[in-house]
DNA sequence: AATTGTGAATTGATTCACAGCT
DNA sequence: AGCTGTGAATCAATTCACAATT
């Protein structure tokens, strides 16, 4: 059906307009125009016109956009009603933090289970903590496609070709170490001392 | 002189060269080719040496670049030299980690200090964590320019305004918002979910 | 022989401008 | 009258190709 190629940069919009639409959602607002949407998304209209281009027409011209109608043409396209079980890989402060951040469930994640070379059982964790040594057979017996990699950058790329190994095709990295990976694995990397970096660069 | 612009991903990928280029420091390895320094980062030869030449020559045809001395070079350019204050807004789960994470001093940014509505002083906090009722009072004594924004999406934009308001002109934002920010002020938005469900729509 | 530096070519993304609906 | 949809135009980023240098 849909299944156009949508450029990279605007899936990840697509996903903005999602957001800013399940907010006018909650304040129950049935429709909105591309100029509004947009500035909650932070685009220009045309371009957030283009992007619902990629795969189809929604609008009524004169009135603009039903929130509900193009909220969940975005969720069947961003392929969001199916949603993949996640593990995180490392388990120290950063990834212990993200265990308890709460944000991925709000948008449909579930982290199926943690791992780390030593779990420190520390209060209530939200999800199993496993040693490293029960990740081969967790991520078999449950098709796990997606993983959270929050290890040191010394470790990042071994712990990498682990679950490439074991058929993991997307990796969201926290690591401070860009990924070698093989075609058809997709890795997203979050590293916050360069998002820092970047700001303090264009301050002054 | 080198006061040149340099664009925005151009200067994302400046911090990545440094942080290769410190790995192989480290390693006392004492040049490195393009193509090298390029697979580290993740990014074509090609565009590497477009990137440096926003700024200068630094390589030896034959041989590659001296380590050292460009890597000297990214910190001129990125500023790092004199490193910024930070402050975090906003201390729940996300928030706290985030405190604790030691990934930002590593790379040379100091949390100051950290700020929530209602501070629940739990264990060794790293750093003094205060009511929002100081807030204005720290930012202007301690000449405050960058924050992390780590507060719920509800209270993000208003949040933001204060900020601004008191001359803060760069902010790392952790809510799942699209601030409204004068010109000027600039935010770089990270969006654990959005990367997830980004992921999610790019294997197959 | 190896590798940089860069103008030219190309590819991609964004914005404009306006026709086409409601 | 208002707002979408989109081809054309523009702008930006990337890659090519090769001369220049050590």
């Amino acid at each position: 059906m849909s299944k156009l190629v949508i450029p990279r940069k605007a899936v990840y919009r697509l996903s903005l307009y999602q957001r800013a639409l399940q907010r006018l959602r909650e304040n129950h607002i049935p429709t909105v125009s591309s100029a509004a949407l947009a500035k909650a998304a932070g685009v220009k209209p045309t371009q957030l016109r283009k992007d619902l281009a990629y795969f189809g027409q929604f609008g009524t011209r004169g009135l603009g956009y039903d929130v509900d109608a193009l909220s969940a043409k975005l969720t069947e396209v961003l392929g969001t009603t199916k949603l993949q079980p996640v593990i995180l890989v490392g388990v120290g402060n950063l990834g212990s933090a993200l265990l308890h951040y709460q944000g991925f469930a709000r948008e449909g994640f579930e982290i199926a289970a943690a791992f780390d070379v030593a779990p420190q059982k520390r209060k209530t964790m939200p999800v199993p903590l496993l040693p490293m040594k029960y990740l081969e057979d967790f991520v078999k017996k449950r098709s796990i496609k997606m993983a959270i990699l929050a290890v040191p950058g010394t470790a990042a790329q071994e712990a990498t070709n682990l679950l490439v190994g074991l058929g993991v095709q997307g990796i969201l990295n926290f690591s401070p170490i860009i990924l070698q990976v093989p075609d058809g694995v997709v890795v997203n990397n979050v590293d916050l001392a360069i998002e820092l970096e970047n700001l303090s660069y264009f301050i002054r």
